[in-house]
DNA sequence: CTTGGAATGTCAACAAAGCTGACGTATTGT
DNA sequence: ACAATACGTCAGCTTTGTTGACATTCCAAG
C-alpha cells in the first residue's frame, strides 16, 4: 500500500491537483465516447443504444432487470431503447424458460455486427491510450477508476469480470 | 487487487483488457458525477449548469466563445444554461472593455458558494479515490486520461492548467 | 386454490440538454 | 463602406432521462 505521508504528499492532494483530475475525467470521457458517437449519429441510434448493446454483448442471455441495474436507468427509458433494437432486429428478446416472466436478451447477427463496429472504434482509442501511457500507467488508471465507483457499481463491475472467465 | 499484467505484453492489450477498461470508465464516470448530480437535483439545475459553473470558476472573466470551445456544445445550448444562471444571480455577464462584443463571465458570491458546494463533493470523491489508489496510480491515471483525449481537448486541458499557475 | 408480490411491458406526460437553421444587433477590422 | 465576429434569441426537433398509472403474467406462500 502506498506511503501516504512524505514531503511530496503535501502537494499531492491539493485542490488544484484534484481539480486537474476532475477536468481530465471530463475531457477524457468526451474522447472516450467520441468515436462511437460519430458512428451512431449516422443511424437512428444514440449512446443509450450503445450501452444496451455493449452489456447485452457482454452477458448474452441477461435479463431486462439485470440490465436495468447495470445501466441505472428506469425501465421505461431502457424499454424504449430495447424496443427499437428488437424491432430493428439487432436484439432478440426470448421468454425465460425457468421463469417465464423474464426476458433473456441477446444480440442477433446484425446486432453483433454493430457491436463490433462500435467497440472496435472505442477499443482502438483505448488501445492507443494504453500504449501511449504504458503498462504501469494502465494499472494505476484502473485502480483509480475502481476506487471512484460507487460500491454497488464496483461490485457489478467485478461480477461482470468474473463471469467472463 | 487485480493484477493488470505488467511484463507480458502478449496478454496486455487483449480485447478483454480493453473491454474492462471501457467498462471501468463507464462505471467510474457514473460515480464521478453522482455527488454533484444529487445536489443539483434538489435545485432547478443539471449537469450542464455544473459544467458552466466549473469552467467559469476556473477561468474568471472568460468569454462565451471560450466557454463554447471548452464545453463543445452549441451557443444555443450554452445560452439557455447561462441565461438561467445570470437571471438567478449566480453568474455575472459583463461587456468586454477591449472588445465590446465579448461578454466576460464570472461567478457572483452566490455562484461561488454553489461552486464550492458542488466541487467539494466531487473533490471529496476524487480525493478518496486518489488516497485509496496511491500516488503512482494517480500518475498513471492521469497519463491514460490525457492520452484518451482528442488532441484539441488535450491542448485545452493543458492550456487551462498552465494559465492556473 | 387463492392471493400477494415480482418481473415485465405500455401509455401518457414531461424535463434536461443537446442539435439545426435563421435572424438581429453590436462591434471590430480591413 | 463592408465583411466578419461575438453574442443573443426564436422556433422546432431529437435523445434520453424522469413520474405515475395500469395491465399482464407468473411464482410462491398461505
Amino acid at each position: 500500500m502506498p506511503e501516504v505521508q512524505g514531503g511530496e504528499n503535501l502537494l499531492f492532494l491539493t485542490d488544484e491537483q484534484l481539480r486537474q483530475g476532475i477536468e481530465a475525467m471530463f475531457f477524457a470521457y468526451r474522447g472516450f465516447t467520441a468515436d462511437p458517437d460519430r458512428i451512431l449519429a449516422t443511424m437512428a441510434y444514440g449512446r443509450a443504444h450503445h450501452r444496451a448493446i455493449h452489456f447485452i454483448s457482454r452477458s448474452p442471455g441477461t435479463t431486462v432487470n439485470n440490465l436495468l441495474n447495470i445501466l441505472g436507468v428506469t425501465k421505461q427509458s431502457l424499454n424504449r431503447v430495447l424496443r427499437t433494437l428488437v424491432e430493428d432486429g439487432l436484439v432478440e428478446s426470448r421468454v425465460g424458460t425457468a421463469d417465464k416472466r423474464e426476458r433473456h436478451l441477446k444480440l442477433t447477427e446484425e446486432g453483433e455486427a454493430l457491436e463490433r463496429k462500435l467497440s472496435d472504434a472505442q477499443r482502438a482509442r483505448m488501445r492507443a491510450a494504453y500504449r501511449a501511457a504504458g503498462p504501469e500507467a494502465v494499472s494505476g488508471f484502473r485502480q483509480v477508476l475502481e476506487a471512484m465507483m460507487d460500491p454497488e457499481m464496483r461490485r457489478r463491475y467485478y461480477t461482470i469480470r468474473e463471469s467472463e472467465v
